[in-house]
DNA sequence: CCCTTTTGTCACAAAAATGTAATCGCTGTG
DNA sequence: CACAGCGATTACATTTTTGTGACAAAAGGG
């Protein structure tokens, strides 16, 4: 006797719900759908889902924040987190796989690749995301991993000096100014000076130094910084 | 020395257009209206605004159909549109973001929100992956990595020259009087003295000099200055 | 609850860019 | 040939922008 898989759907749209109501009973999936964290934190208990679609953006505690809340409990450690975000940025991606999400989505999305994710991450599969190691001369970037490495030796950087350099190596040769910067590693609505970026990129070529590779990370006076492998 | 961004809006309501003009001009930027599409036509080729605030119903042509246009148009692809719309029809947004809308609100918003979406927006600056990379004789100015190059050399160039030397090679063949490029390099409000043009010209010349490419910065004597490749 | 790491801000130093003014040099003219 | 008109060049003071180190608050991990 086949038993559905459950979802744990977290999502506060009401629209939204709807949608992956019907998307998922139609996928074959039993849901249990729920517009809070507060609300989840009741039926997870009683109900154990084989994975939580969980919002980025929650009126209670934020999506982030819940995930790593489940990934340190040993008791839901195991199970898949699919994070659904609005936003593309890169920060936002870095950090929900950080604290340990399985794969992400980015609203606006179709029921088919949605499905298609959930049934993968189910597998335990590799993500079709990006989990995959970026190498560029020597230097590598293993997002699933959290590690950046040159010649083999661990970079040692602080989480912000990584995304920093995960964006900086997944968009070479052009520049950002610091607010765009501040949009797509630190998140769109955080109110942070701007000149906490040239902080983070004096420590991100500080690191970078130690294996003569801080000459990528570029000043473009009045303008921003850029990050290419041309001098 | 900074340079207001210009908004285009195109609203029929009355009401609602006086309240955007009096939130947008109090938060700094320039802006003009109109009621139509057919009236945006005719300002925008003569005004090119940095942004479109685009309604969803309109008189003659829909503002959905409009940006489709848009979009399609080398000439305004770049223009990041917000579109304003009445419902909150998740179909309605999808659609608006598929023809390439950057954005959207929904009626009614608040002037807060608005404004923090249209600077959201404006920071955003062109997608990443169409390098508009503009080329003439070995000769390389690439705008979004903000670098110009002759012969896969990297130029030296400071912002103003840098910015110069991107006027000319994309205005080529015609003389400039001195405040014409005071107008059109260092925005239309500035005072600086016309001598001032001589000395960048000079540094523009310089950096060209090294790889004997400087014989296309030419002087009109009387008239000003002038782009060209022929000699 | 204590300790460590990470973060953002600030003040100051350093560097780069910018506009001006003085001077030099070329060109055409009377 | 002297002169006026205009652009080129140079040096320099000022302003703008960025780099750097220290520090305190906040977050994370035991």
């Amino acid at each position: 006797m086949y038993m559905a898989e459950r979802i744990l759907v977290v999502e506060d749209e009401a629209a939204i719900r709807e949608m992956l109501s019907m998307t998922l009973t139609r996928a074959g999936f039993e849901i249990m759908v729920v517009g809070s964290v507060s609300q989840a934190r009741g039926l997870i208990m009683d109900r154990r889902p084989n994975l939580i679609l969980l919002d980025w953006m929650l009126p209670d505690t934020s999506g982030l924040e819940y995930a790593r809340i489940l990934k340190k409990d040993a008791m839901t450690r195991e199970i898949p987190i699919i994070m659904v975000t609005a936003r593309g940025d890169e920060g936002d991606r870095v950090k929900g796989l950080e604290v340990g999400a399985d794969d992400y989505v980015i609203k606006p999305f179709s029921s088919k690749e949605l499905v298609a994710r959930i049934k993968t991450v189910l597998r335990r599969g590799a993500p079709p995301g990006d989990n995959h190691i970026i190498q560029v001369d020597g230097m590598r970037v293993d997002l699933a991993g959290h590690r950046a490495m040159i010649n083999n030796t661990i970079l040692d950087l602080g989480p912000t000096e990584f995304r920093l350099l995960h964006f900086f190596i997944t968009h070479p040769d052009r520049v950002y100014s610091r607010s765009q910067l501040l949009d797509q590693i630190w998140g769109g609505s955080i109110c942070i000076g701007e000149r906490a970026v040239d902080v983070h990129i004096r420590r991100l070529r500080q690191a970078l130094a130690t294996h003569n590779h801080d000459q990528y990370v570029q000043t473009v006076r009045g303008t921003g910084y850029r990050f290419s492998m041309l001098v």
